[in-house]
DNA sequence: CGCCTAAATTCAAGATGTGAACGAAAGGGC
DNA sequence: GCCCTTTCGTTCACATCTTGAATTTAGGCG
């Protein structure tokens, strides 16, 4: 309903909350500095840092000498208060992770699906259910469950949240309740399910290189295409939470018929399978032969070094990929653009020179000048660091609404 | 900074506002509707509702009886309070309106621009500013000035806020402080500036097809195209104002030029202009001599009832669109699309349902299962009612503040 | 005219943030 | 060693706010 604030305790709550995140996100902070930074007084940084000390959320965490007066006491998120596990369930594999509050690994796990590549479908929910639960199973071993604040999972498909339904036209799932799966499959504690180019974002955002932006988009390039569009700090979700699906625009009307469907969406040129595929095509069948498409992807970057045909294919990929970009950037102008997914990492280390100039020469001026392009930081785990973070989203805002 | 709330007195803002705008959009209601709607107590309610009716803001209209007890007292934002004006700023005329608070028309005046079609800039900065606020000299003559809330401005380009600054690449505006430029002019009253693809929108949304969604798009296609993109409610902006810029997002790679400089731009391809140059072009000049695009195009319009080609035309347009609002429909999962703008709107009376169908093949099937396609209600005076409600929006959510 | 119902207002209670006063913890000068 | 200064943190009286309950108001109905 009205959502906003009414009465004087929500007030309270928005409090905590803005205080919890910001000792969460900058680090350890004094209390005198707290109440610069939230424009709160300080009385009532005083009182509500001593609730949450109390609830052993926050600790201190040493001191600070102020030129000639009383020390500043710092405090922080107390890594140890709580644990939450993150999960990246991918076309090929699923991956499963345990982080303390801090997001330092304390574990993890990589387990292969059966990949029937016969079959049409890729994989099915089963079948990934029961890998990611055997997965939580491993990585929580020993662990005391009331430790752990809740597990969260990324996902290769759009995610309705409420009920928790699954939806990947790419790899054939539909209405898929990913969430009561898993607790069926013995999981216990909450459950989180997105999209895992959101998931991915929120990690670059928080930890990467999406830190201090405020509108920024995080683009996630492996096998497919996929993107996390943050406006004014917060993903964007849409209506029915399936927004940002950049993947599936299209940049050439008519053009390469895609997995979706449609012809000519951008996943069709830059993704990719879709660069080794056409690679392949225009090889004539005379390489890459491997499975392994990011094995192949590396083989094709190496040989650009010499072959002209290599690195036509990857150039062309790259302009593609600067259309692209200059629609996000004329759509949604943002301050700063990160390339990410295993794909894009190594397309990016060696072609975002390129990339950016086709983006200049392509997005409306002003809006290009007020914006960054840069590489992800956080490495293809970005989607499982990111999954984990979303227990801890639910923490930090809900810490007093509960 | 924090601009959330942190003491109790934002909290009485806050709910002042939201009373306020309840009334304002959702016509009269009693105070115990009031109450149900914003969650607030009816203690509350009448202690703001007072506040409001004492300042002349809120005035009582009618009564409802309700079975059997003491009738309810309707309550209504006084249309009379204050008055607005709107001014659309386009490329060949300006618009200038005078409005009451309820968006009654009160006056209109419509001044054309000095036509330099010789001089490659078609509209100096300075002779738009005359023109305005010879407009607004005329709509505001014999008004008592305290009575005028303000004065809202549309204009064809992005719009930074604070300070105000016009860039609009396509008719050669860079950097242009239009907002002192009116008060030097002598305009007296505030003065509030936004894109007018934006202002169209705001007006769809608050009284036209775009009531109620939360999530949605509205277009605006004349002879350039823009768009507003409207998030959870509010517009978005991003980080420097010029978001939404879907003209200029590329739908064909290496395509026809744009006057933007770009290749392939949807504006390229469905923007009244490009739609009308089209047909002369494939007519080989046989045809559409005048100057006058908005007739040019329902001659077309007309044409095609029987020449394949207008209708060949005409066709490819739609589809190219269907191109352009798939890609929005993937990126923001918007419920609503509303197609305004002179052309759009002259496009879509007729062609909306090949529109909407080459939305269907080209969008992800589960975001365009959740939307509907509509015409603008507004027609085009939609830019100056959309401008002219800046200083109400001002006035909704500032109640309080000052 | 009195009774009944429902809306609106009043009132006391509970919760919160704030500024000012107060207390605490160092360093530096003598 | 003592006192002063500086700076951070806490306490407390106060003003403001929302709320639920009690009370008042305004009509309909017998």
């Amino acid at each position: 309903m009205t959502s906003k604030h009414a009465t004087v305790r929500d007030l309270r709550r928005t409090n905590r909350a803005t205080v919890l995140s910001r000792l969460y996100f900058d680090g350890p902070l004094s209390r005198f500095e707290l109440s610069g930074i939230t424009g709160l007084s300080a009385a009532t940084v005083s009182n509500v840092t001593a609730e949450l000390v109390r609830e052993r959320l926050v600790v201190e965490a040493g001191q600070v000498e102020s030129d000639g007066g009383r020390p500043r006491v710092l405090l922080r998120v107390d890594p140890g208060y709580a644990m939450v596990a993150g999960v990246d369930i991918g076309e090929t594999g699923v991956k499963a992770e345990l982080f303390d509050l801090a997001m330092n690994r304390l574990a993890a796990v990589d387990l292969p699906l059966p990949s029937k590549r016969g079959n049409s479908k890729q994989a099915e929910p089963a079948a990934v259910v029961a890998q990611a639960a055997a997965g939580l199973r491993e990585v929580l071993a020993g662990v005391d469950e009331d430790k752990v604040l809740g597990v969260g999972v990324g996902v290769p498909g759009t995610v309705e949240q409420e009920p928790v339904r699954v939806h990947a036209q790419t790899i054939g799932w539909h209405d898929v309740p990913l969430a009561d799966l898993l607790c069926e499959a013995g999981v216990s504690v909450p459950v989180f399910v997105e999209n895992g180019a959101k998931t991915q974002g929120q990690a670059e955002m928080w930890f990467g290189a999406g830190r201090g932006a405020r509108h920024a988009v995080i683009l996630l390039i492996g096998s497919g295409v996929g993107a996390s569009v943050i406006t004014d700090g917060t993903i964007y979700r849409g209506s029915a939470s399936s927004a940002g699906e950049w993947g599936h625009t299209i940049i050439q009307y008519g053009g390469r018929r895609c997995r979706c469907g449609a012809s000519g969406c951008l996943e069709a040129y830059v993704g990719g399978e879709a660069i080794v595929e056409r690679y392949r095509a225009v090889r004539r069948g005379k390489a890459v032969a491997g499975a392994d498409e990011q094995a192949n992807l590396a083989t094709l970057l190496v040989a650009a070094e010499k072959s002209k045909t290599a690195a036509r294919v990857l150039d062309e990929a790259a302009d593609h990929l600067g259309a692209g970009i200059a629609n996000l950037v004329n759509l949604f102008n943002p301050e700063r653009i990160v390339l990410g997914g295993w794909a894009g990492l190594a397309i990016g280390a060696r072609l975002l020179p390129r990339i950016t100039e086709a983006v200049r020469t392509q997005a409306l001026r002003r809006p290009f000048e007020q914006l960054t392009i840069e590489l992800g930081k956080l490495g293809p785990d970005a989607v499982a660091v990111g999954a984990a973070t979303l227990p801890v989203a639910a923490l930090l805002d809900q810490r007093g609404t509960r």
